[in-house]
RNA sequence: CGGGAAGUAGCUCAGCCUGGUAGAGCACUACGUUCGGGACGUAGGGGCCGGAGGUUCGAAUCCUCUCUUCCCGACCA
């Protein structure tokens, strides 16, 4: 993409409504816009982020055999009733009335949907066990909306719902979407800690919070540092075989967040215990019978006795990752993007345009990239070296190629890596090298 | 939902107390000088001072109502 067509509106200044953080780097970088309180639309460079992180997400789901479906955003009170929760879920819930006075809403998650679809089409043992996920914009109407994408009315979730005939089954189905969500997170650059959570007005007997550890997170997170340094799972865990020894090689270590911490019921002591911020970006729950009953999710078991569904669901936050990653990954310059979530992996910066050794030399990095698949931000603006360095440092851009008429002199570019700002040169000649290298990885 | 603050140019803000008809910096346009980490000069463009009502000869400024946004708390992916 060249910078001169990019539609990336990058501020100097910090708007006077942001206060957090990656609130305020989301404005200045150009990635949103707030259209009203906790509402926001997605500019170019935060849309291409969103859906690379959406994109893992999907990928690591597909891995455990859960399938992608597309669930409404508006649903009829109906389900909702018929589960009890129209009257329970509040004024979170955006309630609407059609034109013919029926009663509709916004979908703040989508339990009903799913069981109401399961419990028409599923009828024997056969067909299960299933896990269906969704990555759909949901609506809750927080009372107040703050810390940008974090915490908006209008956030992009992926959530999902296992199905099982029996408890071990569901477990299973549980244990899966633990190693799952490790994996995820892990693939975004962050570490992510397991803690036992409260289930809360969903519902439920087993039930994991996923928090990604970041100076200014929101909650205080208590842990055994043993957790800290157990690696993800790698990219060859077996979904199908006994995953309990190795969920349970996380959930054995302690960990707790301020509201359930207990310090003198804390196990853990001195070096051992680490006490750090943390934001949550997954939710995993356990919940057996509680919307398949009501909602009539029941088959036909094995010897023949009708069965009511065991049911699990399962959230990412994906639009609030984009905030979570951010506030876990920038410095006084701004952001910086893990590799794997990078709106691009190389910054490549002409510093005069007009001058054609410059120029050539752009175009032809500008090209080589592109025809090895490396993703490229071209900034071919006539604009002073400062500011366009600033930008790729805003923006987050992991590598930066600089070309100017004083490293050509002698034949170099210089590579910049946004994480440590390590500079250095290279031959013009190694440039097609430094690309494949970049393409392998 | 309780408590607090703020709405003036695209952004950050001054002006308001003490009413007299709109300002600065950045950004934008043109020209010139500059040009390896957010330059400088000159000349420009841009505002129904959130909205409605009131007081007054006259309101960004005073009064009332309203909308919006932000912060603290309670609540939450």
């Amino acid at each position: 993409m060249r910078r001169t067509r990019l539609f990336l509106p990058t501020l100097k200044e910090t708007p006077a409504e942001a206060q957090i953080v990656s609130h305020r780097l989301m404005l200045r970088a150009g990635l949103v816009r707030q259209s009203a309180a906790g509402i926001y639309t997605w500019l170019p460079v935060g849309y291409r982020v969103l859906r690379k992180i959406e994109q893992i997400v999907r990928e690591e789901q597909d891995c455990t055999g859960a399938q992608e479906v597309l669930m409404p955003t508006i649903q009829s009170a109906d389900i909702w009733q018929k589960s009890g929760r129209y009257d329970d879920y509040g004024k979170e819930m955006l309630r609407i009335t059609d034109r013919h006075d029926r009663e509709i809403l916004y979908g703040p998650t989508a339990e009903e949907v799913i069981t109401d679809i399961v419990a028409n089409e599923i009828t024997s043992y056969r067909d299960l066990p299933k896990n269906l996920y969704n990555i759909q914009w949901k609506f809750r109407d927080e009372v107040r909306p703050r810390f940008g994408v974090m915490r908006g009315r209008e956030f992009l979730m992926k959530d999902n719902y296992s199905f099982d005939l029996d408890k071990a089954g569901a477990v299973h189905s549980y244990n899966k979407m633990f190693l799952a969500y490790l994996r995820t997170y892990s693939r975004m650059g962050l570490k992510a800690v397991p803690t036992a959570a409260d289930t809360g007005p969903i519902g439920g007997e087993l039930s994991h919070e996923f928090i990604i550890l970041a100076d200014t997170g929101e909650s205080e997170v208590f842990c055994d540092r043993a957790l800290l340094e157990l690696p993800a799972p790698g990219p060859d865990v077996d979904y199908e075989a006994d995953l309990q020894p190795l969920v349970d090689t996380w959930t054995s270590h302690y960990a707790a967040t301020d509201e359930k911490h207990d310090a003198d019921a804390c196990p853990l002591s001195g070096d051992q215990l680490v006490t750090a911020r943390g934001i949550e970006v997954g939710h995993i729950f356990y919940f057996g019978t509680k919307y398949s009953q009501p909602l009539g999710a029941i088959i036909q078991g094995p010897d023949g006795q009708q069965v009511t569904l065991e049911m699990g669901s399962y959230g990412i936050g994906v639009s609030r990752l984009v905030g979570a990653i951010i506030e876990a990954s920038h410095d006084d310059d701004g952001i910086i993007w893990p590799e794997s979530v990078a709106p691009w992996t190389v910054g490549l910066i002409n510093l005069k345009v007009g001058d054609a050794d410059c120029e050539a030399t752009c175009e032809r990095i500008y090209a080589a990239l592109q025809t090895a698949g490396v993703e490229v931000l071209y900034d071919d603006r006539d604009e002073r070296a400062g500011g366009k360095f600033a930008d790729m440092d805003l923006v987050g851009i992991p590598w930066q190629l600089t070309v100017g008429p004083r490293g050509l002199k002698d034949g170099k570019i210089e590579v910049k890596r946004r994480a440590d700002g390590e500079k250095s040169e290279i031959a013009l000649d190694d440039v097609e090298a430094w690309i494949a290298e970049r393409a392998a990885s």
